[in-house]
DNA sequence: CTCTATGCAAAGCTTTTGCACGTTA
DNA sequence: TAACGTGCAAAAGCTTTGCATAGAG
């Protein structure tokens, strides 16, 4: 698990402390396979410690964003959600507005997009955080007999 | 001011009532010319009316959202923004991290990138609402100067 | 042993909701 | 004058913070 050696290493290198709380943390990121929010994660470490209190999660979460060995999300939802970034490239996370499913995609269909907004405004996109919403193929096809945009509360 | 205009036919349609309230807050967005929270929103209209609640700020961003004639950002700050969409053509967000400018730009240059999308993993994006985060050309230069990436909270 | 991290409790912010009153069409 | 909208107040969520204690190194 090499993800979290690095997050111990990251830890020694400032003096900070490796507890079970953000063990069970990045355990539990890493048991999810997916980004969730602060309340499933609180859930779940709460499984295996009971004691455990959201604030601890929060302050766990803000610590792995700050190290980058977390990605959040923004899934159009009141809570963020973040994902362990592991070792894994860079990607584009498509949010379903339907399902709420989240898919990664790889990041060199951008790539040319990326290289015409440095050269045209010069804006550098950061790599790590990009989300688009939309809709997944499987609601497509629900959605295809109805109108699907809604346009009431 | 077509857009009031529109507006004013949307509600009409459904037997809902053009507010001195709404106007206000339809009217500061035009003046603001660019995204704003509703608090900023709100700020604005109380202004001109001080008796004015937030509660009807959100109630009316909610209705000109429903309407389509209000652009929802996430600018990665707590409170989401809110921009007109006026008659333009949906355009991407670009979000400074630095210095929390927006920046517009044109989606032609993505016309390639989301057809691929539908072809490979059928997902159809949502043209109205793409944001993405980086850092501006203004504040590239600034951060030459040093590491820029600050990992500390 | 020292200094960090945790749990607890409380507060802070943003957003939503119920309700009586005011206003629009 | 019949709905609809507003202000007010309160509540509801999510997140942050202060502090005494527990625990890692």
């Amino acid at each position: 698990m090499s993800c979290e050696n690095l997050f111990r290493e990251q830890l020694r290198q400032r003096g900070l402390r490796l507890t079970p709380q953000r063990e069970a943390v990045l355990s539990v990121l890493h048991a999810v396979g997916r980004a969730a929010s602060p309340e499933e994660i609180f859930v779940r470490v709460s499984a295996v410690d009971a004691a455990v209190d959201r604030s601890t999660i929060y302050r766990t979460l803000d610590l792995l964003d700050n190290f980058k060995l977390v990605t959040v999300i923004d899934s159009g939802e009141k809570q963020r959600l973040y994902e362990l970034s592991d070792r894994e490239i860079p990607h584009l996370h498509l949010v379903c507005r339907v399902c709420g499913k989240i898919m990664g995609v790889d990041l060199d269909v951008l790539q040319p997009f990326l290289t015409h907004l440095d050269e045209t405004v010069k804006f550098q996109i950061d790599l790590t955080n990009i989300t688009m919403q939309g809709i997944c193929g499987d609601c497509q096809k629900v959605a295809s007999g109805n109108n699907f945009i809604s346009t009431q509360s």
